[in-house]
DNA sequence: GGAAGTTATGCTCATATGAGCAGTAGATAT
DNA sequence: ATATCTACTGCTCATATGAGCATAACTTCC
């Protein structure tokens, strides 16, 4: 009955464990150092793993927490997801942190040959914030404005449109209206049109995520949408807004207001190749799994805290 | 001009090694689920190492420092080398230690067909106390009693040949005798003269070793060794004695009192395959380099801080 | 826009390695 | 001491991999 090795074979397996893996020698250059065959030094280095003795880890040497994102990856089927590390829990922080990594992989993904379409929100004003290049792809607004005046879509589209050096296809528009006869007049005006026309054109297309459920979200403080509007939305399950696209726990899109929504279409999202959200944080999680369930997602940029929770639950 | 990878790739490569390294899977499998050849995904797995995207080190599950071990064995040329923690710094603590751990690579070793020697001192009492089984190996004493009298090799002879099931060959003689008459007088006797007869029969001889500066020693201690006698062997250099061997830090052997010690001789160390010291604490950490620079030593059994040292050095 | 320089890719063929197997060695039971 | 069972070793042959090279792609300079 096979036991522990003791002290001797031990300290002789760290040695060609050493030369192997840290020294890259080959199983027959230490099997010739030896005197032991190749197939015993090829058993050896299998013990040395399976013991512990050598310890394999992916690490994360530059902030990317590699070891979440590739779980994350493989949970959710995700073309890309990129955690990272944040130095604290504030929503500032966090989307700081989050806004600048997008910027990092969407200068990694982009071509001049792609269409980059945006959401709004004070994630992707942060991501807006730290580019400062992009390829000369065309730029285009998703959604209206859905909150205040200051970190609006129109800011984000004005600097990310600077920096790949293009015209930006924009929405002066709320994200919601009163009523469908109002949003089919915004819909109609000349340059809302042409930027509609865009969408099916956008091969990356980059959001934010808002949660209802907890309330941290622009969109649902629009006043367009009075009290008993969020009530019933609330009612038929919406915990989470991607674009104008409200999303329950299962994933299932509610389309309730679609009609009074100046924003991309659920559609519409399914057909953009890669479409990325950035968000992050402990009240947004619950509204990240939504989306996710929703299978609007190629990619997923957000914190390790939200990651683990993603990953636990 | 290469950049370090952006957040994107990282990912890519963190999953290419995890499917490797951690899941076992071939380039050429890796290549076929993600539509890379297999030649890229070679050199992304050598990018995941050396970027240290994926770390391998040697980790020491069971206590045994496989680290130290390992770059002991290299840099002093042994074939055998065991370093542990300890718990604490005291002498006692240390000897247990090191004791039961020469007990383990003892049992590890011996076979019936060798001849195990042992010198004197508390770290082989300790290891004699860890014993509970060895092979039916013979057992021969390499040196008259150094210490004290409960501390003796006659209580490690008693012990360790009760275990191997064999009767002993033991030297009922001090260390030192006051003169080189009195030795070839002891070495007369029919007992003592038979064990001598043995020492060419050893095929592994485990001993401690005795600090001589600073001073930690039983030898030293030994009253047929008056303080002319010691200024003396300290102005010749000696620092520690291995046996009766006395060593100088240069790894040179001082031989001005070889013919009144009753121990085995430098020239019959030598002829032994293997043999191993166990000693360790800060006050042994010179002797046990002059040992180990006298060439007398295929092994060594030790704590992690002095390797340490012995490494730094 | 074209030339020159640099980086990356996929190939060939020799070498390294793995998996299942037959034979040997060691351990246990009688 | 012998028989039986278990563990270990070295082998064959198919597959995996590496190193140097030629070609392609990309970047920089004019």
């Amino acid at each position: 009955m096979a036991q522990a090795p003791g002290p001797g074979k031990q300290v002789q397996i760290a040695h060609i464990a050493t030369q192997h893996y840290l020294q890259n020698k080959t199983r027959i250059e230490i099997a010739n150092e030896t005197g032991l065959s190749r197939f015993k030094v090829g058993r050896l280095l299998d013990e040395a793993v399976s013991s512990g003795i050598v310890k394999i880890h992916i690490a994360s040497p530059s902030g990317v927490r590699l070891d979440l994102s590739v779980q994350l990856r493989e949970r959710f089927g995700l073309e890309h997801a990129v955690v990272v590390d944040v130095p604290s829990d504030a929503d500032e922080v966090i989307q700081a942190k989050l806004g600048s990594t997008a910027g990092d992989l969407l200068r990694e993904i982009l071509t001049d040959e792609d269409v980059l379409g945006l959401t709004s929100g004070r994630t992707l004003n942060a991501m807006a914030r730290s580019l400062s290049e992009l390829p000369k792809c065309g730029v285009v607004q998703l959604a209206g404005v859905a909150g205040p005046i200051q970190e609006t879509g129109l800011e984000i589209m004005r600097r990310v449109s600077a920096i790949a050096g293009v015209r930006p296809w924009t929405i002066y528009s709320p994200l919601v209206v009163s009523d469908a006869q109002a949003a089919v007049g915004i819909r109609r005006q000349p340059d809302t049109r042409q930027t509609f026309e865009q969408f099916n054109k956008v091969t990356v297309a980059v959001g934010s995520i808002g949660s209802w459920k907890p309330e941290n979200s622009q969109m649902i403080k629009n006043r367009a949408l009075d009290p008993s509007d969020r009530e019933k939305l609330l009612e038929r399950g919406v915990v989470a807004e991607f674009g104008a696209t409200l999303i329950t726990d299962t994933g299932s899109v509610v389309h309730d207001i679609d009609d009074r929504c100046i924003a991309i279409s659920e559609e519409q999202w399914r057909a953009i190749p890669t479409v990325i959200a950035v968000a992050g944080g402990p009240t947004k999680t619950r509204a990240i799994r939504a989306v996710l369930a929703s299978g609007l997602l190629k990619g997923l940029v957000t914190d390790a805290a939200t990651a683990e929770r993603l990953l636990g639950g």
